[in-house]
RNA sequence: GCCGAUGUAGCUCAGCUGGCUAGAGCAGCUGAUUUGUAAUCAGCAGGUCGUGGGUUCGAGUCCCUCCAUCGGCUCCA
């Protein structure tokens, strides 16, 4: 007898050789049929492993995260058995779970695959899910793995293998199908009843470019068809909310491949937008003692040799600019942090000085790899809200915990409350990536791991996403589609100064080297005002909003009397206008609506007569009518509900 | 850059297996209408079918090049 202790704190007895779904019976048949898979003492186990030790058991449905897991990565199971029939000798390699569904990776050979051929593959894996095949584990020696896919040709597997221990290696039947897998699968592969596969992408063995690049086939799965088709349409919820499709929508910004790919045109609306967002910030920053400056779009290609930029992107970036002067060359600035270590060399400063910094509205030019550009979350041309701070080693934690703080004053503000917080580290195995003594670098990591700890920051730690001069605090925060995408960023940076050779006078008369902090709350004001489309579907906050209120006329008879109303709230400070076409109102109506307008305001003979407006509001209908001064007030007191004070 | 897909009017789309002067709705313009909470009516105008080649008696439709866009991979100072 064995006994195993449930989630619910009971602990009951079993006959040793007990499997999960045996366990699962015992408690009710019903739950049974729901329960697709299993962990024993927090490892994962097939819901048929017999349990021969005491332990904790957790049952798992498909409503839970690890249920889904082991859905999703039989159904790649499945994936890959239909493939192979419909493809002999393809080459397999590995066929994960991921957050949505599933993929997996595959070396067709000479063979040509194209989304025309999903449906057929589709079919097949239907046909062997109604098979309800029992998925199994085997273990197997190193050997006879090794001599299993050797024999078939397979070097990808033979390559996983060749990293694996002996005896730990074990295989994944389910009907003739067979594959090196560690475990993690539903009972039989009935339960698999809708199947979509999404997309054919290439991905590189291993996720390196310098490898052959395989076939991935994404797809994702369902207990049921319903559940297929109502994902399907979250998918289709979305792209509404698409920020390149909103933005063409509301006007914002556009693009011309005249002008060139990635390079942004801001239109007014789009404009007015980012100016108010900066003049946000601007307020902030002066509160907690920025000083702003500015720098010119290009510099002398020496300067970002010294740098660093230069040897590490020189190649990939936008080539050097040459003059009518021999040997003279600029580059359009890629960042601006050179610029103000050269603004901080201006003259020299005394401990006392310090903490100096400097802020800047940034535009910067990167050449991004054409398959990279993305709307307005990447881009060739963009301006970083950018800000370097020069501080003593003594004011690092301080400062590093300041810049958190303005960072969560801007997220909140905004409303971003699902970010993660990332530390980004340098990737210990490829040293050559980065410049700078380790040294330096366990000194900027632990700074920035102190101060994410002392604002009891939730963060994950990411070995390898550290920018090359130093490691990085990101704030990452997900558009419609589920993507992940850095926003705000703070980075600690030693490098910097003493290849521009920074110095202060220290309290002991001795010249000393200030330590360099790198921070975009936005990131950039594309990526930021991109994010934040897709997350309001364009209902910005009110205070944002390019305009706040329309006037609709009843008929041209009341044009006068709209452009009084009109000059009232703009002596309010607040952004309206007038639609005095010869329409109905029920047209302007509906046009404000799809526009967006927070607030519509109606006046016709009655209005004109009492003075009032009639009010409605967007997405919500009709408010009633009242006076301008009183509607007014109601704006305002909205938009000083929905601010945040940023207190130092 | 690599893999896969897409590109018809300002916008959203139709155009079957290649066959008369390429269609629709919205937006635009003109006129009528002067309107009470999500589309008033009529007329007009608008497209070298992304670009450049090719196949063909004939190409929006088939093939190739390039460009742009979309989904991924790689990259992201």
């Amino acid at each position: 007898m064995i006994s195993i202790s449930l989630p619910d704190g009971s602990v009951k007895q079993f006959d040793a050789g007990v499997t999960p779904m045996d366990v699962a019976k015992s408690i009710s048949e019903g739950f049974a049929r729901n329960v697709i898979s299993a962990s024993y003492n927090s490892e994962t186990v097939e819901t048929s492993t017999p349990l021969t030790t005491d332990g904790s058991l957790v049952l798992y449905t498909w409503n839970n995260d690890e249920g889904k897991k082991a859905f999703w990565h039989s159904s790649a199971h499945i994936l890959a058995q239909a493939l192979e029939e419909l493809f002999p000798g393809i080459k397999l390699t590995i066929g994960p779970a991921i957050e949505n569904g599933f993929y997996y990776d595959v070396d067709f050979g000479a063979e040509m695959i194209s989304e025309k051929d999903l449906p057929a593959i589709e079919k097949k894996m239907l046909e062997i899910a109604r098979g309800k095949f029992e998925f199994s584990m085997r273990e197997a020696t190193k050997a006879e793995a090794l001599e299993y896919y050797k024999k078939q040709g397979n070097e990808y597997k033979v390559e996983l293998i060749e990293n694996l221990e002996d005896g730990t290696i074990t295989f994944c039947d389910h009907a003739t199908f067979t594959d090196l897998c560690r475990g993690g699968h539903i009972p039989h592969t009935g339960i698999v009843k809708a199947v979509k596969l999404m997309s054919i992408a290439g991905a590189y063995w291993r996720g390196d470019e310098n490898n052959k690049q395989l076939t991935r086939i994404y797809g994702i799965s369902f207990p049921k068809q319903k559940d297929l088709t109502e994902y399907l349409e979250l998918l289709e919820e979305a792209k509404k909310r698409d920020h390149r499709k909103l933005g063409k929508e509301l006007e914002l910004f556009t693009f011309s491949a005249k002008v060139g790919q990635g390079l942004p045109l801001w239109l007014p609306k789009g404009a007015a937008l980012r100016e108010r967002l900066e003049s946000f910030l601007k307020k902030a920053q002066k509160k907690a003692g920025y000083e702003m400056v500015v720098s010119p779009h290009i510099g002398q290609k020496e300067l970002y040799v010294t740098s660093g930029h230069f040897a590490k992107y020189g190649e990939d970036s936008f080539q050097t600019i040459k003059t009518p002067n021999e040997g003279e060359e600029f580059m359009l600035k890629p960042m601006n942090c050179p610029h103000h270590c050269e603004i901080y060399k201006s003259k020299p400063w005394s401990y006392k000085d310090l903490p100096k910094r400097f802020a800047e509205f940034g535009t910067v030019y990167r050449y991004e790899q054409s398959g990279e550009l993305h709307g307005l979350t990447r881009v060739r041309g963009f301006t970083q809200d950018d800000a370097h701070l020069f501080c003593t080693p003594e004011q690092l934690d301080q400062e590093f915990m300041n810049v958190i703080d303005l960072v969560l004053y801007v997220f909140g503000s905004l409303g971003f409350e699902n970010f993660t917080a990332q530390v980004s580290l340098r990737d210990p195995e490829k040293p050559e990536k980065y410049i700078g003594s380790l040294d330096n670098w366990e000194k900027a990591e632990n700074a920035i791991i102190n101060a994410a700890n002392a604002k009891g920051l939730n963060y994950t730690i990411v070995p390898g996403e550290a920018a090359f001069y130093g490691p990085k605090l990101d704030f990452m925060v997900k558009d419609a589609l589920g993507r992940s995408w850095q926003l705000g960023t703070i980075q600690v940076d030693y490098n910097l100064p003493e290849r521009f050779e920074l110095e202060y006078k220290g309290s002991d008369n001795e010249m000393h080297r200030p330590i360099m902090i790198h921070r975009a709350p936005f990131g950039s004001m594309e990526r930021f005002i991109a994010i934040l489309l897709e997350h309001t579907g364009g209902n910005f906050p009110l205070w944002l909003m390019p305009e706040q209120v329309a006037i609709l006329s009843l008929s041209e008879k009341y044009e006068k009397y709209a452009q009084k109303v009109l000059d009232l709230l703009e002596n309010d400070e607040i952004r309206a206008l007038v639609d005095n076409r010869n329409e109905t109102i029920g047209k302007k109506i509906r046009e404000a609506e799809m526009n967006k307008l927070p607030y519509m305001l109606i006046v016709g003979e009655q209005e004109e007569k009492d003075g009032t407006v009639s009010v409605r509001k967007h997405s919500e209908g009709d408010l009633g009518s009242m006076t301008v001064e009183a509607f007014s007030e109601m704006i305002k007191e909205e938009i000083k509900k929905n601010t945040i004070e940023f207190n130092v």
